[in-house]
DNA sequence: GTATTATCACCTAGGTGCAAACTT
DNA sequence: AAGTTTGCACCTAGGTGATAATAC
């Protein structure tokens, strides 16, 4: 009857741009050919997907209830008016027993190991994931670089950057599981820099919140699509993000309660287009007028701090849309744009109502440079339709060998096959039938692989000197993505698509990890796996649900890994089949659960 | 890794027992027989499922958080302790477009018009809905009837109900759609009485909640399986209940907000069991030690007064159990034990933290004797299952016309068949190729049906003497459901299972609606469709989801309807299959909503 | 030509009752 | 023997990219 919006958005008029990398920040140009993109496979233990624990939180529980209504962020964040669908936070409810956040393919596709980017060539530099360029989306863009062909090098220096891997892949974290961003990730601090004054206050006004740190579960994930240039599809109807942006916090004061919100905002002002036949983008002009930016409140918020200790944030229930009439609360984005999704956490009032204005808040910003994306209304490189499908389950339905072979469609798998083989080849075939027939694979096809994986690395490989988006440099960053080491920024509201975008050039200038320095952050794969993350169980509720804890993980955890074979070992699709419906009983979650 | 509840539960100390209709209150013992039940099947226009909707609410939006954690209501409600799973509020957003929780099925059924109950001999006692026992559980029973038969007598007065029918059946609402609880139902508000003094105060400590009104939105079919003796399946992994509480709130005020809380407390201290033979429920004994109350807030609580006064407030998501070692948050109940599930309103204290004390809060109780259900591991009642099957989307799976003859499924349409038929038979098909097997009906069967009805008329009937349980009482009682006319009852928690029970018997006194007095409500059948209500859109998402505003709601709902043959007219089965895929487009909310 | 949209098959996730197996 | 548990087929609900049609 009346405008209940679906998500929980916040408008914000002010549309702040954020510049990427060191000039344009467009997405990598790898090679389209079918077949030709690199991927790796790691083994070790996978999580399985705890599908019940998806139903449990179907009931909703968790989080104390929230202001709702409408909202205005002042400049910075205009609510949107948001109402009831689903998630609206019930609170009553005591924690008992779920916890993480599960997802169901997401954490399996991590446990894996992390994913080697193609153009590990990467120069670490210490800005490298922003650039020091301040241009709004509004404002005349400096370079007025329209129509220029952007980061279309391709398969230039892999070589060099398939060097390096290998020392880089002499971590056991691959096959061992640790796959996630490690403990490891997170050793080297000394990258926490607050950025420009002017700017830090604004993406940090409270001191206590300094101590809170955000981490990326689904870093490694992330890393393998930015790698590649990642690409969100937006829809009329709005359409999911995949990867799914999934973060920890630490430093959580556990008698505070918080919010934690999301928003996505433009890495430049410019308009990109594809060049199929370059397998690389353009830029097409600039950028077309933005859509009121929102900001979406996480459904379970606002969460108790004992809850934002425990659990994963995930907010794969927020959908991205080109339809600016949008009224369902989902974030309004243009197609052939760059974004950069943003997590704020705000310190919850509680006696006050919803939040209306950010900046009367007392809140943190948290970005991670491997989330930046393009929007399109349809895949534009193949290889992220490819990464995509083979890493999100509800895509399993393409991974049918008869459309592409193994060769042809795991390339990523060989890029790491000389690492992965040896240790690979050994393991044994979890026995999982769906996912059998990416399994293939044995001892009998190394060699045949190993040649895939240098032709591979031939061609993804790609010179790091003129292209302004180089993953590698963003890998820099994020292998050092403890929260310590994130860049938070904040956003001037006041001013619609300026500042902002300076201030995130600065902070990435912080973004390189001494530790890792020089070397290819992709190369490093999951760092060993000194702090095994368990991977979220499956969450197919809306939001903050499950947990990786040993309760909520399926016994089935403990069956073998699949063969972890480089050819095609479902490194992006760990849940192809593990048992659908076979052993339920097998799933502690799947009982409680619901 | 912690253990997050999945439902918002409150752990009750107390087990307020109940006492429903004038003796036991057992359900009552409808013929087993498969076939023999009647069954009416009303066409006019069905609304269609808008399964987007759906999906728009996953992305959760609405409500305003509210607090979580643990919550004790002293005596009387009790937190469990909840965790957030997936459907905690995350307020923040402003109420734009959906409003009323759309329900896939149910709303569709209810559309096909009011059932009329097989025991249509109905009296219209004032306080029939509700005996003036006063039996605590824990307390000896007065009766000590255990292993008592009760409620055996079947097949009895049944003619004198059919008699009845025609004349109440006159009323456009069968075919009109308009089955729902019209607005004619609360017309009258006399019947408003606020029960017992002392007990009055339990449940209702706050005068500006005496103006609060709730109403059942799927009344009609709870009274359809209440006209059974409605049994809820419970499992070790718990069991959604169906019927699913569906309720609206009139008399909110829009500037404050509310939580809405559900528990289900015991009806009396009996254990039961099914004479299968005599397709009848006996009691078995004294009631087993009944497992700590919980109370289920809704997960989208608190609602602001806007939302309450536009949305339905469904508990689709609360799951019932027997294990009661269960860490999600579930109901936790007494297999073959009966039970009366409890609608209270909480007025929300913004600065207060999560609901810990139910007598500590402003509150008032809502009860609807038409819900009451006797808790099984597996249906007894051979009828109660078939009327799942042909109700429950998810049981459509077993409406396979196989398993029964179209005589034997679909024993309720018979009942009013009389009625239907001549309506009914000229009607055009809608062309539903999934529920043509139920429509195999045509004028050529009518003489058959015509027969089968009579025949289900003498085995339906009962003698409404000296069972305790009536269900035609109730159907008085529920056909003035409006709110004004719901009994409101509070529990005094200090004592666990006691004084509740007579407070209920005096509720049931002020239930007879002097509009309807006379005459057996379930003969009524639709009210005339005065107010057309529109069936709430298909909701699975977690709650509070979709509206029933016309942009909800499908453009296939101007299809024709399905013929409305009385042999099987799908009056239970709306959705069997609405062009499942075929036609999203032609659903403005599959579009939107998500 | 490029970009967007609608429809589709195919999948995940999970809600049904059934029936066999199990428990007491 | 009665009641409970479990695996199952079958369904709803909806998230995927492919594909063809459409819009610009």
């Amino acid at each position: 009857m009346s405008p209940p919006l679906p998500q929980p958005l916040i408008d914000s008029s002010s549309h702040a741009k954020l510049i990427a990398d060191h000039t344009h920040y467009p997405p990598r140009p790898p090679r389209p050919r079918p077949g030709t993109a690199p991927s790796c496979s790691a083994a070790g233990p996978r999580p399985r997907p705890v599908s019940l624990s998806v139903g449990t939180s179907c009931t909703g529980h968790v989080l104390t209830g929230v202001g709702s209504g409408d909202c205005d962020f002042p400049v910075f964040v205009m609510l949107l008016g948001a109402m009831p669908e689903e998630s609206a936070a019930a609170g009553l409810l005591a924690p008992t027993a779920k916890t993480r956040a599960t997802d169901f393919s997401i954490a399996a596709i991590m446990a894996r190991g992390a994913v080697a980017p193609p153009d590990a060539d990467a120069r670490e530099l210490p800005g490298d994931g922003a650039a020091s360029r301040s241009s709004s989306p509004d404002m005349e863009d400096p370079l007025e670089d329209d129509d220029i062909e952007v980061d279309v090098e391709e398969c230039s220096d892999s070589e060099s950057a398939r060097a390096s891997k290998p020392k880089l892949r002499q971590s056991p974290a691959i096959s061992d599981c640790g796959s996630e961003p490690a403990d490891l990730d997170r050793e080297s601090p000394d990258i926490i820099q607050e950025k420009p004054i002017s700017k830090a206050k604004i993406s940090c006004n409270c001191d206590e919140l300094l101590n809170v740190e955000c981490h990326l579960e689904t870093k490694d994930l992330w890393d393998k699509f930015h790698d590649l240039g990642t690409e969100m599809i937006i829809t009329k109807t709005g359409r999911r993000m995949f990867p799914t942006l999934r973060v920890s916090f630490t430093g959580i004061r556990p008698d505070q309660r918080y919010a934690v919100l999301l928003d996505i905002v433009p890495v430049d002002n410019k308009r990109y287009r594809y060049a199929y036949h370059r397998s690389s983008w353009l830029v097409a002009g600039k950028a077309d007028p933005p859509a009121p930016c929102r900001i979406y409140a996480h459904p379970d918020s606002p969460f108790s701090g004992e809850q934002l200790r425990k659990q994963v944030v995930s907010f794969e229930k927020v959908k991205l849309t080109n339809n600016e009439m949008d009224k369902n609360g989902q974030i309004v984005l243009n197609s052939m744009h760059r974004y950069q999704p943003r997590i704020h956490i705000v310190k919850w009032r509680e006696h006050s109502g919803p939040i209306t204005d950010l900046e009367q808040e007392q809140y943190r910003t948290f970005i991670f440079p491997e989330s930046v994306f393009t929007a399109v209304t349809a895949y534009q490189n193949q290889l992220i339709t490819k990464l995509k499908i083979d890493s999100n389950p509800f895509a399993k339905g393409f991974r049918d060998s008869s459309r592409l072979t193994d060769f042809d469609r795991e390339p990523m798998d060989s890029l790491f096959m000389d690492q992965h083989f040896l240790r690979s080849s050994l393991r044994l075939y979890s026995g999982d039938s769906l996912d059998a027939e990416n399994n293939n694979a044995g001892s009998l096809f190394s060699a045949a692989m190993m040649e895939k994986a240098r032709a591979h690395i031939q061609m993804w490989g790609r010179a790091s000197g003129g292209a302004p988006y180089n993953p590698s440099e963003l890998h820099a960053f994020l292998l050092n993505s403890s929260p310590s080491q994130q860049i938070y920024l904040g956003q001037r509201p006041s001013v619609p698509l300026g500042l902002t975008s300076q201030l995130w050039s600065q902070g990435g200038s912080s973004w390189q990890s001494p530790i890792h320095g020089g070397l290819p952050p992709g190369l490093l794969g999951p760092p060993p796996p000194h702090r095994p993350q368990m991977t979220p169980p499956p969450s197919s509720t809306p939001s903050s649900s499950g947990s990786p804890s040993p309760t909520s993980v399926s016994t089935s955890d403990l069956r073998l890994p699949k063969a972890v074979f480089p050819s095609s070992m479902h490194r992006f699709s760990p849940y192809a089949s593990p048992l659908p419906r076979q052993a339920p009983s097998l799933s502690p979650t799947s009982r409680s659960g619901h």
